[in-house]
DNA sequence: GCTCAACGAGAGCAGTGCTCTCTATTTAGT
DNA sequence: ACTAAATAGAGAGCACTGCTCTCGTTGAGC
């Protein structure tokens, strides 16, 4: 191994280590990460850090693709981990997961689905691990239908949507057909909605039996996309 | 009309004034609202601001509770306009009222539903404005079983799931059963999921149509609760 | 062994929310 | 009508932020 590697590598734990501060931070305090704070916690001056990020934003970013991945680790295991031919079994594995990891990381949920930080925007890099939940969700009734244990409902959809949903299908999901794609969606959408209202505590002091709520509202959309 | 109210309506037109400016700082400028840059645009040193708001979380709630107002207005005079015996068109018309404010005011609908900000813990001055659009929503479901239009599902709840649900229909819709709210609570979480995908720019690039696909998820929501 | 890039420290800039003090003005009480 | 008190605004200042620049130091490649 020559030499030079040794300070790439150096280099590469003193970003790994400004993430995981960075993560500690955002865990604690919240989702307004201060820069300075983990400069300082880590014996640094603040002017250091951006040796290794250009800017505040580019250190964001970096934990936005990590959380993705670890929320897209974590639902697709929980699928994968469940019976391939329960797909009911799969979908409830997967919302729950998403569930478990976002009450576990909120501030980082937060960072991945809360309102855009004013001036911030996505980068490319983000969008292809922000699929990974949906893509696992909608993978269960492209699965469904491959096998024939989900026969697709037969939604009279208008022509433009149709369209829309059909090249979405044709890109991520061949052969599955545009009505049952939208009602994965809802349950996709409606996922996001539960977690958001959960977490934000919108419904904490009205319903304090939150998981079964979580359990029964996402069963309403299991039947809806018609999963046996 | 005694001399003291003319400085009393002076502040109130102050009060007015600083958060209509504020309002249109959080519109050009994004949710990150400054208070130095309100009271420089008012011709005021920032620290005269305080003898109207003591911090800037009082003001930003001020504008939060105006802002969960509007919604609610919004919502309301759409599903007061439509035909009161055509559940469904109600349905849509409040939906639609919903993204419409929403797409017309969006730093100030993430204010209501983006992530929270860091420290800021909502006061509980805006938890009966916040209640207004599902209010509307959940209403209309009322309305149908009241006058006999809508039958209601009949799922089997977890027990403490419904005793939770039944426990809110008691205080606010009587005579709602347990699982027509719980379908009801599911079409405002998809409702609200729509309109933060579709604000915060999650679909616009897959999903040109947006209107049409509003449209249709929101009738699959009709469709689960049942308004015929 | 020399050279140059990488690194960290430090100072500094413009901005933030907020507090405190000081002055002018308006209100209220006698 | 005069005085005392409440109110409004200005200004300075504190601690903090992201970020830029300059300065020595250190380490890797030739």
């Amino acid at each position: 191994m020559p030499a030079s590697s040794i300070r790439a590598r150096v280099r590469a734990e003193m970003i790994d280590e400004i993430k995981a501060v960075a993560r500690r931070h955002l865990a604690t305090d919240g989702a307004d990460l201060s820069l300075r704070a983990v400069a300082r916690d880590m014996g640094m001056v603040s002017s250091a850090i951006y040796r290794y990020f250009p800017s505040r934003d580019d250190l964001l970013t970096a934990l936005i693709i990590e959380a993705y991945h670890a929320l897209g680790d974590a639902v697709e295991t929980a699928d994968a981990t469940a019976d391939r031919a329960d797909l009911r079994g799969r979908w409830h594995a997967a919302c729950r997961a998403a569930r478990a990891w976002a009450l576990a990381h909120p501030a980082e949920y937060a960072l991945l689905y809360g309102s855009p930080v004013p001036g911030y925007a996505a980068p490319v890099d983000t969008v292809l691990p922000a699929q990974r939940p949906p893509l696992t969700l909608i993978g269960i009734l492209r699965d469904g239908v491959a096998d024939g244990r989900l026969t697709p409902p037969d939604d009279d959809l208008p022509a433009p949507v149709r369209a829309d949903l059909a090249e979405i299908a044709a890109g991520l999901f061949p052969g599955l057909p545009a009505p049952l794609l939208a009602r994965g969606m809802a349950g996709w959408t409606q996922l996001f909605g539960l977690i958001s209202f959960d977490l934000f505590g919108r419904l904490d002091p009205v319903l304090p039996h939150r998981d079964a709520y979580f359990d029964h509202q996402t069963a309403l959309m299991a039947d809806l996309i018609g999963l046996p």
